[in-house]
DNA sequence: TAGATTGTTAATCGATTAACAATC
DNA sequence: TAGATTGTTAATCGATTAACAATC
């Protein structure tokens, strides 16, 4: 591959949701003063096959060297620039209830490369309580801090409240929304929804238990480690 | 189809992962009094095609009637059931710092069957401390908590921590696993993991921003909302 | 040169989609 | 019976995996 510009060859969005793994895991191995690594070290340090995570670079370009591996830090770069993290990205955070809150004051974003610039609210006892060094301002101000096209948009109010409060967001010039919100979202062409919904995932959880459950219905109850895996199971 | 008991046949995963969607729609109809609903309608509130909604549901059984539809009532009391949800499931939540306290305040679990039955942390500060009606006892109390696979756990704990407080987890019977922490988790055989990693969403999201941002330079900041669509774009 | 490890190929698997026969 | 809509088939698409030739 031949590639100057980052983002000109298309990636699969299978790959693209494992960048942020390798990302991380290159993190800790730089830290660690490991100068490289190969792609069966670095695969195991993700919990994923090495072939998959040659494959996964190889949409990215080849970074690697045969026989010796990839350079941690020259691979990190790489990813890097294709996650578009070379600056941080500005993130405004609109509901500031209960997890709101617990948003804003998460130190994992900052250390990722995103900087939280705003955070909004419409009830009158948050507007102006300060969490994590950033004021809560009214949702009318969304417009003073949006940077349109450059700053993503987290949704954590009430389902009830999540499509007005996503207009307003997208009419501000937010393109990328992150919704917390248990709500199917309608977005013109050209905006991007991600959903987090922490009850699927229990559910999701819950299917799979009650499968192991009923399976082997007098096994419920009793312990039996075999083997050391990563991750999904059974 | 012939299956009295759930969870004999096995369902794909994808298909598991929208089930939760599906009966979330299905509770909001029910509520807005609808007797029966389309393929078409449903997969409309879900943002699916119907293809896809009707070759899922085919995957639990059929629950249908040919030119009619589904009986709102019906199907969700057979994808509840599919789900494990005709009785809640405890969940004990361990790290009750700014995340923790926000799921343990998080009103979504309850209403979708889960039950909060336990909070965690060794921190002297909040040792004692109540949130959601529940108080944070020390870690290790789980075993008198946790009943064994039948307890979800979720950890909310700094990925430093993350690796020790699974494998407590695990000891005291967790066979279920929400990981909030950007850490790869090794577990035994029989325990199910799942991961949600709030950087990575938006470092996902920032990605595609990136490439729209790069293939039309131009335009990076100009509005145009074009066609209505539902959820992930361009 | 010999050993190691990448990047790529080709086979396989699983998920999506459109189309339609079955059937209410 | 005519119209509607399911459940299923078959084609297509995308992702995973193993194997290995290229190459350091």
């Amino acid at each position: 591959m031949d590639e100057d510009d980052v983002g000109t060859v298309d990636v699969p969005e299978a790959t693209v949701a494992r960048l942020p793994q390798y990302l991380r895991a290159l993190s800790v191995l730089a830290e660690a003063g490991l100068q490289t690594v190969s792609s069966e070290a670095l695969a195991e340090a993700v919990g994923v096959g090495s072939a998959k995570l040659r494959k996964d670079l190889s949409h990215l370009g080849s970074y690697g060297t045969r026989g010796v591996g990839y350079d941690v830090a020259e691979l990190h770069r790489q990813i890097a620039d294709h996650l578009g993290q070379t600056t941080p990205w500005n993130v405004v955070i609109v509901g500031i209830g209960n997890l709101g809150h617990a948003l804003a004051g998460y130190g994992g974003f900052a250390s990722r490369g995103f900087r939280v610039v705003g955070l909004f609210d419409d009830g009158a006892h948050v507007v102006g309580e300060v969490v994590g060094g950033v004021r809560v301002r009214p949702l009318a101000e969304l417009p003073d801090v949006v940077c349109p096209g450059e700053t993503i948009g987290v949704l954590a109010v009430p389902g009830e409240h999540a499509q007005t409060v996503c207009d307003r967001l997208v009419a501000a010039g937010v393109r990328s929304v992150l919704n917390f919100a248990p709500t199917v979202l309608r977005v013109p062409a050209g905006v991007d929804v991600r959903k987090v919904d922490l009850a699927s995932e229990l559910q999701i959880l819950a299917f799979h238990a009650q499968r192991r459950a009923s399976r082997v219905p007098s096994l419920a109850r009793v312990a039996e480690p075999v083997t050391e895996r990563v991750g999904e199971v059974v």
